[in-house]
DNA sequence: TCATCATGTTAGTTCTTACTAACATCATCT
DNA sequence: AGATGATGTTAGTAAGAACTAACATGATGA
């Protein structure tokens, strides 16, 4: 956090994840980046360009070179690695996705851009399971375990981000690993 | 559909779930009901009671009973029965799940309502699991498997609702009964 | 036929908010 | 020291939205 475009982007993504795009007033943007509301203007002109300039800046890509050259090849291990970046990845883009789910209707084509990370993440995986398959670890299609982690995975996340009052005892690491656990074994051969 | 309440709720639920609380206007209510501005005020005096009005009406509450008399306690079979009831459960609280998620901070007391589902899901699931595990059917722990499969089949049923344009080519049914297979398979005994 | 009741219409009030203009301040650089 | 540039302050405009009051209409029921 340094310039002053920073501290406003920050600031409004904070905001308008937390509470949407209407229900933030630039006011309170300003107060909470610590500038005026002047300032805000002169940097965005607009609350909505700011709106589309916070979108774009905030994207962490997951670094899927690393992760590949990393796997061994050992589906629980593996998938415990994957499972993790996933999670990562996602969580690190929380705000931005949660300020996408606020705001559908405002940005139809960040949509694009959101569901790069399950798809990025779906490629990997098919590619995976392929060739464990074809190492004989499983059997299954691996298209059809691909969407299966993925959309649990995100199961995973999105429980443990919106719904932490719930009051599940376990940790998420416990439960990632349990459910990484009882996957493996779902999949294994015999 | 019936009375001018009643029409002035759906449509309310629909617009507040699609673009949140604050983005709608109680004109934009009124027109998608059908109805004139001043007869919504006169149903409801302000938008925020209306807002509270459709959160209470509209709660479909899972029939428990009728779900566990039907267990026949064969795994894959009540799995599938139970997380197809949590999803029809959750399908037929989408808008108003949609509403919670984009309105959060308007309704903290309704939190309580929403953790209602997964929490009823869970006490049934785990009596579920040790029922089984006293059977010998598993082994685990039955809190952790009530936990992951509560939080996985939630990543199913929120992917689709949300993510349906991700382009993933299985459909959700068959989705569901893959992963109960997986599931199933990870955590039976042998 | 007449009273009642729900609804529509229109005009208006008040408040909030996005956004602007003009001027003040203050640090930095030459 | 003086110019520059970024920021703050203050006052203000214009538009939109919640909400109200008063009156009109039209169906129902005695």
């Amino acid at each position: 956090m340094c310039t002053t475009e920073e501290k406003i982007i920050n600031a409004s993504i904070v905001l308008f994840s937390q509470k949407g795009y209407t229900a933030v007033t630039t006011k309170e943007i300003a107060k909470e980046a610590g500038v005026s509301q002047m300032t805000l203007f002169r940097h965005f002109e607009s609350k909505h360009n700011l709106f589309e300039r916070s979108l774009d800046k905030f994207v962490f890509s997951p670094q899927f070179k690393a992760l590949f050259e990393s796997l061994e090849w050992d589906l629980e291990r593996d998938l415990n690695k994957i499972c993790s970046s996933y999670q990562d990845v996602l969580y690190k883009n929380r705000k931005i996705i949660l300020m996408h789910l606020k705001n559908e209707e405002l940005n139809p084509h960040f949509e694009a851009v959101l569901y790069k990370f399950p798809n990025e993440f779906k490629k990997l995986l098919n590619r995976y399971f392929e060739e464990m398959r074809n190492r004989g670890a499983i059997i299954e299609n691996p298209e059809t375990l691909a969407v299966n982690f993925l959309t649990t995975s995100f199961g995973l996340f999105f429980t443990s981000l919106v719904m932490n009052k719930l009051t599940f005892d376990t940790d998420i690491q416990t439960c990632i690993s349990n459910y990484i656990k009882i996957f493996t074994k779902g999949i294994s051969l015999l």
